[in-house]
DNA sequence: TTGTGTTTTATTGCCTCC
DNA sequence: GGAGGCAATAAAACACAA
């Protein structure tokens, strides 16, 4: 028997341990007669199919001649008890439940013909039953959802500092061809004999003069201040300039706020003036006075920084 | 034994389909 | 309009720690 209630005393306990009896139902507990009193749920030992069920073997331990009528009125008379179902009864449905989770109506009074209950209760079971699944499967459905993100966030941080990482590569590149650039340039200022205003070797038109407030000196005469002895010409960077000397060197590889991207951001603009570069590179305008795209495509652009 | 959390059985109300 | 399904909920039964 399933659970093991507290009712087990009399034969009339252990017919109610199978079946839900309203205390109300005086006239059908001797005779099996189906009743109704205006609740779809009330129970009769008579099931749907007119067998009475009472000959079920579920059913045997239960004489009602054996039954004297005050403790049957004792009992009748007390409220209404659920009833669980035995292992066996059980066992059963689950079995029918794997074939179909659905019931059809013949198939609702066999079982519960051959189970002894009422087909309302093997519709609340089918029932209830059903919920039961649907909650464990979404359960299973989350937990694969949830693996599936943590997957995908585990690829997606990878690539985001190789992301950051080529990002740094390219700072690092682009501050060494910087310097060289400059002092190819230096080298022909020396020589020149001419006097007045070198003849700007690098584009950079009037726009970019506005926008850009930091040019160094030489590529755009005039907007430099900065110097530097370690460098033949001052070792202008660009990044030290706006006072973050770490950065140029020393990649932040943890995820990046969108704040923090956007200053990063406002820095690597003054390392946008190349321009002669672009035309070595014309598929991947990397170094292009009138886009910085730091090296990247611009469909990355257009969704960096990650919402992370 | 008792308090508490979980599971199971059953009800109610709403919705859809025929 | 009735039958059946589902979601939300109630309440009894059960499990278990303190």
């Amino acid at each position: 028997m399933a659970g093991g209630g507290g009712c087990e005393g009399s034969a009339i306990a252990s017919l109610l341990q199978k079946q839900r009896v309203s205390p109300s139902s005086d006239a059908f507990f001797f005779y099996g007669s189906s009743f109704s009193v205006g609740s779809r749920s009330m129970v009769s030992f008579e099931d749907a199919s007119g067998v009475n069920v009472s000959k079920n073997p579920f059913f045997q331990a239960f004489d009602p001649h054996e039954i004297g009528e005050e403790e049957l009125d004792e009992y009748l008379h007390q409220p209404e008890k659920k009833r669980r179902l035995t292992t066996e009864q059980v066992h059963f449905l689950e079995k029918n439940f794997e074939l179909e989770n659905k019931l059809e109506p013949e198939r609702k009074i066999q079982l519960a013909k051959d189970l002894g209950l009422q087909p309302r209760q093997v519709a609340i079971w089918f029932q209830n039953r059903r919920a039961r699944w649907k909650t464990k499967h979404l359960e299973k459905e989350y937990e694969d959802l949830q693996a599936s993100y943590n997957s995908l966030k585990a690829d997606c941080d990878g690539l985001l500092k190789e992301n950051d990482k080529l990002k740094t590569e390219v700072l690092v590149l682009t501050d060494k061809l910087l310097i060289k650039a400059r002092g190819t340039q230096n080298s022909k200022l020396s020589n020149a004999s001419s006097p007045g205003p070198p003849e700007n070797p690098v584009a950079c038109s009037k726009g970019e003069e506005e926008r850009i407030s930091t040019v160094p000196e030489d590529v755009c005469p005039g907007k430099s201040e900065i110097s530097d002895s370690d460098s033949p010409n001052g070792g202008y960077s660009p990044l030290r300039e706006h006072g973050d000397s770490s950065y140029a060197f020393e990649p932040d590889l943890s995820d990046s706020s969108q704040d923090e991207d956007y200053t990063r951001n406002e820095n690597l603009q003054h390392l946008c003036v190349f321009p002669k570069l672009e035309e070595t590179r014309d598929d991947y305008p990397i170094l292009s006075t009138s886009s910085c795209h730091f090296g990247f495509p611009p469909e990355d652009q257009a969704s960096w920084p990650w919402p992370y």
